[in-house]
RNA sequence: GGCCCCAUAGGAUAACGGCUAGUCCACCGGAUUCUCAGUCCGAAGGUCGGGGUUCGAUUCCCCGUGGGGCUGCCA
């Protein structure tokens, strides 16, 4: 039974890197038949906090990452948050075995000075009240090997190894004690993990071996860099999932974009809960990758395009919510047919819900906001009275509001020639919308209704004549 | 400093040791057109350097160079 594992520290947001790890985690889980554990690595008590925990869980259920175990769920090998465990005694045990069996010992310092070790004893030591005492792992002779799925065969001389901390002055234990006495005790067979951990697993596997036990499968994944080739940071951008959430970035776009980011397979748009079967470690590639936020974003667009009409209001409307936008969400809940409309028309030119949102919004508001070049450029002209009088005749006259019968209507008032034709088309898409960006002219029209087509010129023709009014004034 | 990982266009990648080094994003040009986007067509751009093995090296080996990681009572 293959079990995996995410293992994060609650001391920030889940970001774009500790998802990936996350996904391929649960890739492999999935593809193995096996499970995917989430476990909860707050052995850091300065910087640990809830809320990023509670942070981190969302952002793996908005990814679709489900685990089997957890700490809000339980399981049988729980708990699964470390300061749980250091509670239960778990690490202590362990600490106290491999002192016993000579390959662990304690170490005191002077609290005002804890770089020197002042004694080492392998009996619990007396310490006096200006003293802390550790327990530190004793680098054992020889060599240690072991086979990465990614980087093949890997031999380190323990001698470049000095010994190191396993229990705090605390009494917690330190990453490199908790992760191997955890990994052991939930039985977990195969670790992904960032590449940043390879020169630590060497001190791994001398704990395992320590301990008499079998160390897991390792992999370690190429970190995700930024466009100077340094490990992704704040300073590259944003990183957060959180943050691409907000931006509205669908999750399948999203996980999409980090599955391929060395990764490859024949179809690059897909939804990763469809590559399960396809899924082999030794694919991804062992090289630093560059975080591309411009492919990110054009993968994106293509999952929007893709959705289902019903769908696209759906996430929209999530994403509404999320974002606090709750008018806007009234508004498209108010009249599902007309948003469908609005909603799969605009999308084939925005990539983005938050672009979605914008693009969108002069559909869903009465009170538009007039670009100033369109203004400046078509309002302000000699030809702009005569030419909205005319479409609003035309418009009342006309009964065919489908996107042909408008397309018929507004030709036939582009050959009465008052102004060019491009002006009497972007006079219109600003008239009706306030911009001079829009999805097509006639769709716009045909989507908006006679109704609030008219209005709009109405409301338009009466600007240009209070304008001229006080002009001349 | 020591140990370790990595190296194909600007980014991501493909190529049993064997065709003119293929594809996607971005960029540039063209077509479509009512704006923008999309779509279609086209162009430009690459094997880090030096040795070696081989009939033949992007591929295997060594050395350099460059980037990165670990070397914490962070994970």
């Amino acid at each position: 039974m293959v079990r995996c594992r995410f293992a994060p520290s609650p001391t920030g947001n889940l970001h774009v890197g500790g998802v990936r790890t996350a996904l391929f985690n649960w890739l492999f889980a999935k593809n193995q038949n096996g499970s995917f554990v989430l476990r909860i690595e707050d052995t850091d008590t300065e910087r640990s906090e809830k809320r990023f925990e509670d942070q981190i869980l969302s952002s793996m259920k908005w990814c679709g990452l489900n685990w089997s175990e957890g700490p809000d769920i339980g399981g049988e090998y729980g708990p699964y948050r470390q300061s749980e465990r250091v509670a239960l005694g778990f690490y202590d045990k362990y600490a106290q075995e491999l002192v016993e069996r000579g390959q662990a010992y304690y170490a005191v310092y002077k609290k005002s000075n804890q770089e020197e070790v002042l004694r080492t004893s392998t009996e619990t030591p007396d310490i006096s009240g200006d003293e802390v005492c550790t327990i530190k792992f004793r680098i054992p002779k020889g060599k240690t090997e072991f086979s990465d799925l990614s980087k093949g065969e890997m031999s380190f001389e323990n001698e470049n190894f000095s010994d190191f901390i396993i229990i705090k002055s605390n009494g917690f234990p330190t990453y490199n004690f908790a992760v191997v006495v955890d990994d052991h005790m939930m039985d977990i067979t195969h670790v992904f993990r960032g590449e940043d951990h390879l020169t630590n697993t060497p001190r791994q596997i001398m704990i395992y071996r320590a301990l008499d036990w079998e160390p897991p499968t390792f992999m370690h994944i190429p970190l995700i860099l930024g466009s100077d080739r340094a490990p992704l940071s704040k300073r590259h951008g944003h990183t957060s999932v959180d943050h691409f959430r907000e931006e509205g970035y669908l999750s399948v776009g999203l996980m999409n974009y980090l599955a391929l980011l060395g990764w490859t397979v024949d179809q690059e748009i897909f939804d990763y809960h469809e590559k399960i079967k396809d899924f082999i470690p030794s694919d991804i590639s062992n090289k630093g990758v560059v975080f591309d936020y411009e492919k990110l974003e054009w993968i994106n667009g293509k999952h929007l395009r893709l959705l289902d009409p019903e769908e696209l209001i759906i996430q929209f409307g999530l994403w509404l919510k999320f974002t606090g936008r709750f008018d806007y969400y009234a508004s498209i809940e108010s009249d599902q047919f007309y948003s469908r409309e609005v909603l799969t028309m605009c999308r084939e030119k925005i990539n983005t819900l938050e672009q979605l949102f914008d693009f969108s919004a002069p559909f869903f508001s009465d009170e538009l906001d007039y670009q100033e070049d369109y203004v400046l450029k078509y309002l302000r002209s000699n030809w702009s009275k005569d030419l909205i009088s005319a479409a609003i005749r035309r418009f009342e006259d006309s009964f065919d509001w489908s996107v042909e019968g408008v397309e018929k209507t507004v030709r036939e008032l582009a050959d009465e020639k008052i102004t060019s034709k491009k002006n009497t088309f972007q006079t219109l898409r600003g008239g009706v919308t306030g911009r001079l960006v829009t999805p097509g002219l006639f769709e716009t029209i045909s989507v908006l209704g006679r109704d609030k087509v008219l209005e709009r010129l109405e409301n338009l023709l009466e600007m240009i004549e209070y304008e001229e009014r006080n002009l001349s004034d």
